[in-house]
DNA sequence: CAAGCCAAGCCAAGCACGGT
DNA sequence: ACCGTGCTTGGCTTGGCTTG
């Protein structure tokens, strides 16, 4: 049997999305030559590797040990690939990673700014989604790392974690708002007005119910992208919740006025941003993914010094 | 270097199937 | 019955590789 790498990917994306038009978008093909490619891959190994009579498009017992192999060599051409660049002390090549909606508001960007000027023959490519969906892609080896909330692999020994520094989450408001001018409301008198928050911190539901009083609580718009939650609280009545590195752009233009809350807890550790860099144990990364982590870490570090600037909200540990 | 071959990909049409 | 969606297939183009 010809063992075709890129078919092998076709058939990874496939067993992933369950459908022929998502899996085709994936990896950038019409569907009708993603479907090609997989006929051609099931006549090549002489067995059908998707059962297409099912709805979600299970893989066949054949195909499910395709797919086993399928990832290990992927995973394999990878690090190979790695390698190689490394060896070469390569500067050009593609680079592929992943992160959360939050850190791709600000750090992720301001990073790869300063990484395409030290590293210009790199291609870069950064996916931004969940971290379900990020470490699905790190696992079949789509990506070599990502930037997202490290809780759920700190203590797992697959995984390498380099922590960034944590940020505040505040609350704010548009410059005009009727409590701008208060500066330092009450709980009450804050939450009289509609909530608009990230999903993130984890335990941030837990934490309104406390402050607001009310067991019911939800927030009036949950959106996963810093950028276009803090477009809503622009223009509107909202209160928004969001980390203090992607509100300083818009606190320093005078956009958003930070509020704290007087009778706020005073310790509230859970309040902090856990963002970090994910990469799998045991994998080589490429000397662009090395070199990314560390302009990652440098740009996180400098930002952050820039932050202590800020004004406090009363979220400090 | 031109001609031929072939794989990969696209568009459009057709088919199957589920929902209304 | 009709419509929308998803997959396959036929016909075609394109680009890379081989050969003379």
């Amino acid at each position: 049997m010809h063992i075709d790498l890129r078919q092998l990917r076709h058939f990874v994306a496939l067993a992933e999305h369950r459908s022929f038009v998502a899996a085709a978008a994936a990896v950038n093909l019409s569907q009708s030559a993603f479907s090609r490619s997989i006929q051609s891959l099931e006549h090549s190994a002489g067995f059908q590797l998707v059962d297409r009579g099912s709805k979600d498009l299970p893989p066949t017992q054949q195909g499910l040990v395709l797919l086993e192999h399928a990832r290990r060599l992927l995973r394999q051409a990878q690090e190979l690939d790695n390698e190689i660049g490394r060896l070469n002390g390569a500067e050009s090549g593609a680079l592929r990673f992943g992160c959360g909606p939050a850190p791709a508001a600000q750090l992720v960007p301001q990073a790869v700014a300063g990484f395409i000027a030290d590293y210009p023959r790199a291609q870069v490519n950064f996916q931004v989604d969940n971290w379900q969906e990020l470490n699905a892609r790190l696992i079949a080896g789509e990506i070599e790392f990502f930037v997202a909330d490290t809780r759920r692999f700190e203590a797992d020994p697959d995984y390498r974690v380099v922590r960034l520094q944590p940020q505040r989450w505040t609350f704010c408001c548009r410059e005009d708002h009727p409590l701008a001018q208060t500066g330092a409301p009450t709980c009450r008198e804050l939450f009289a007005f509609p909530l608009a928050t990230t999903f993130r911190p984890p335990n941030i539901r837990k934490v309104l119910v406390d402050y607001s009083g009310r067991r019911d609580f939800q927030p009036a718009v949950e959106c996963e992208h810093s950028y276009a939650l803090l477009n809503v609280v622009l223009h509107s009545d909202a209160i928004g919740i969001g980390s203090a590195l992607n509100l300083e752009p818009y606190i320093l233009r005078g956009n958003l006025r930070l509020l704290t809350p007087r009778d706020l807890p005073e310790h509230l550790e859970e309040l902090h941003t856990r963002y970090g860099i994910v990469s799998r144990n045991g994998r080589t990364l490429s000397p662009l993914a090395q070199a990314m982590i560390a302009r990652i870490e440098h740009t996180d570090r400098a930002l952050t010094e820039r932050l202590s600037g800020l004004p406090s909200t009363g979220f400090d540990a």
